[in-house]
DNA sequence: TTAATTAGCTTGCGTTTTGCAAGGCGTGAC
DNA sequence: GTCACGCCTTGCAAAACGCAAGCTAATTAA
């Protein structure tokens, strides 16, 4: 396993403490996909488009498990899968997806059809972040 | 300098595009020291507990420029010098600092007194916004 | 008008992380 | 048994990071 997240910095800031803990180009997408696509396996997060290499991808489940964002599961269906599921910890990221989400759609030359989307996002808010499981945004 | 960012993932999904732009440990703590600190030169930016390294520095400020979040002027006042200012584009960052803050705030053990802005934010989400150049949460 | 200082930046080099390809191992199906 | 599937490891090259040193242009001090 690489090594990763050696330096640790401990200045109390908290924008600082959340970077420690997801400020890299994969651990967003890997919560991306079991929040706003509902995959829930290694072999599901291996079909996203954005080709993540099978030992960045098992670096990431780990950590994200070692900080308590997401839980690790037999699969009851399948005995040699395991499922991946967001902890609270975890499931509290959706606010910053969401604003991501925001930022992109506003900011991204390219955001093909996403327009319509965010109007309704920054219409109800809070009603798209309960539901934030169901398909729209990505 | 260092050839950051060179794998540009282009698959449309916004939060992929985000990442692609500040998902790193450095590019978002550029940003909190001139939107929540009001720091503007590179001097400055130095000054930041986290020691970033003069190269690091200097490579994301650059990217920075490239993508449009922040502008760069030489100082009126200090010809030797330059000011660094967020963009429409850099400012429109705030939602998603300020939704970082309120996680770390939810979820750092360690996180010092800081309960008490969490809650007059939660409260006031609109009016911490608009005013998020006035120190608090960092 | 020359020397020293300040602010911004570059360079070189060793270490760490990433990306890619290949292969290994445990579980369950046949 | 043997085979396939799903998860995971390993080796190696390339990129990014971290550190220390030094360079350059603008300003101030002598």
């Amino acid at each position: 396993m690489t090594k990763n997240k050696t330096k640790i910095r401990q200045t109390g800031c908290p924008v600082a403490f959340g970077l420690d803990i997801f400020g890299d180009r994969w651990t967003l997408l890997v919560i991306r996909e079991i929040m706003l696509r509902g995959r829930r396996t290694y072999s599901e997060f291996m079909e996203m488009e954005e080709e993540i290499a099978t030992n960045i991808l098992i670096d990431r489940l780990k950590s994200l498990e070692a900080e308590g964002l997401v839980d690790k599961e037999r699969d009851p269906q399948n005995r040699r899968s395991f499922l991946y599921s967001l902890t609270k910890k975890g499931r509290d990221l959706a606010p910053i997806l969401l604003e991501i989400i925001i930022w992109s759609g506003e900011h991204d030359k390219r955001s093909f059809a996403l327009t319509e989307v965010l109007e309704k996002i920054e219409a109800d808010r809070e009603g798209f972040e309960s539901g934030l499981r169901s398909e729209k945004g990505c």
